[in-house]
DNA sequence: AAACAGCTCAACCGCCATAGC
DNA sequence: CGCTATGGCGGTTGAGCTGTT
């Protein structure tokens, strides 16, 4: 047996909303209150005389219609806390979106999408330790369950310690040749097909993120010891996994700088990096 | 001016989590 | 404990807008 729909699709209306039930929708939430619990999202186009998905009113309000609602253009420092956020987190939007009052998760998903993955394609990402973070200045952390909340203030905070072989410019544009200087290994040499090439920043990940990825003494080749989804920059001498967001995991792969690590740190590398890039 | 391509973003879809019975 | 209803979320779609040829 399949699942119940959530309403008669046959005889709501669908598309865009007219000024007409925005009003409607507006009114009624105003006067009875628009938290969810108030709201009952079911039953409300009923008792508002929409003919529309319940679905569809709690998504027409909390995307557009909320009076709290920022609409415009992001500023750099929200590029900051989404491109700091979405590394250590990955796409979980609703989470990134509450570190930005007056932002939708629905608004930060688009302009990643469009905006801020082509910004950070366009090779945008510069010297690692060159600025001081933001997030930490400008994140408004109140109502973030604990869980949630960044967990290494030193993420935030320190800038130092940066090894000297992470001192690269990876320009996610040019592929490998970014910084030919401080790459230890070629690019056959770092290329490996369980990798599934260096081009392909779409691949997603998402929860448990089982990378082990073990370098040869000599670092003449790159074994994985398991299955990797997505594409990253092997540095020979630190072991990390370099990637840049879009298929970025998280859990206890994951550390508290952006960096992706195996389960076995041994195997991959320090995880005392201090910083994963400065994307600006 | 028209045709086409690319981009944006509101809206939808389907899955998952959870509360309540 | 299992089922159902509902809320919430991330991924995807497509209409409309904008830029380019």
């Amino acid at each position: 047996m399949g699942r119940t729909p959530c309403c008669d699709k046959e005889n709501v209306k669908r598309g865009p909303w007219s000024p007409e039930e925005d009003a409607a929708l507006k009114s009624y939430l105003q006067s009875h209150g628009s938290d969810g619990t108030a709201s009952n999202w079911i039953h409300l186009p009923k008792k508002a005389g929409l003919r529309r998905c319940g679905k569809s009113c709690r998504l027409r309000w909390l995307n557009y219609l909320r009076p709290d609602i920022k609409h415009g253009g992001f500023t750099e420092e929200e590029d900051s806390i989404i491109c700091n956020l979405y590394n250590q987190m990955g796409s979980r939007w609703s989470v990134i979106a509450s570190y930005m009052p007056g932002r939708t998760d629905n608004d930060v998903k688009n302009y990643w999408n469009t905006k801020l993955k082509k910004k950070l394609l366009g090779g945008k990402i510069k010297n690692i330790s060159s600025r001081e973070p933001t997030v930490a200045n400008n994140a408004n952390f109140s109502g973030i369950p604990e869980a949630e909340k960044p967990q290494d203030s030193t993420f935030w905070t320190s800038q130092t310690q940066v090894p000297s072989t992470l001192q690269m410019l990876y320009d996610v544009n040019s592929g490998l040749s970014a910084d030919n200087q401080t790459m230890s290994l070629n690019p056959d040499q770092l290329y490996n097909p369980k990798l599934s090439g260096f081009s392909d920043f779409g691949a997603r990940s998402r929860g448990s993120y089982s990378t082990t990825v073990s370098l040869s003494q000599e670092g003449s080749s790159v074994s994985d010891s398991s299955s990797i989804a997505g594409n990253r920059y092997l540095d020979q001498d630190y072991g990390f996994l370099m990637d840049y967001g879009f298929g970025v995991a998280y859990d206890n792969n994951v550390n508290h700088y952006g960096m992706c690590f195996g389960d076995k740190t041994s195997e991959v590398g320090p995880t005392g990096c201090t910083d994963f890039g400065d994307f600006f």
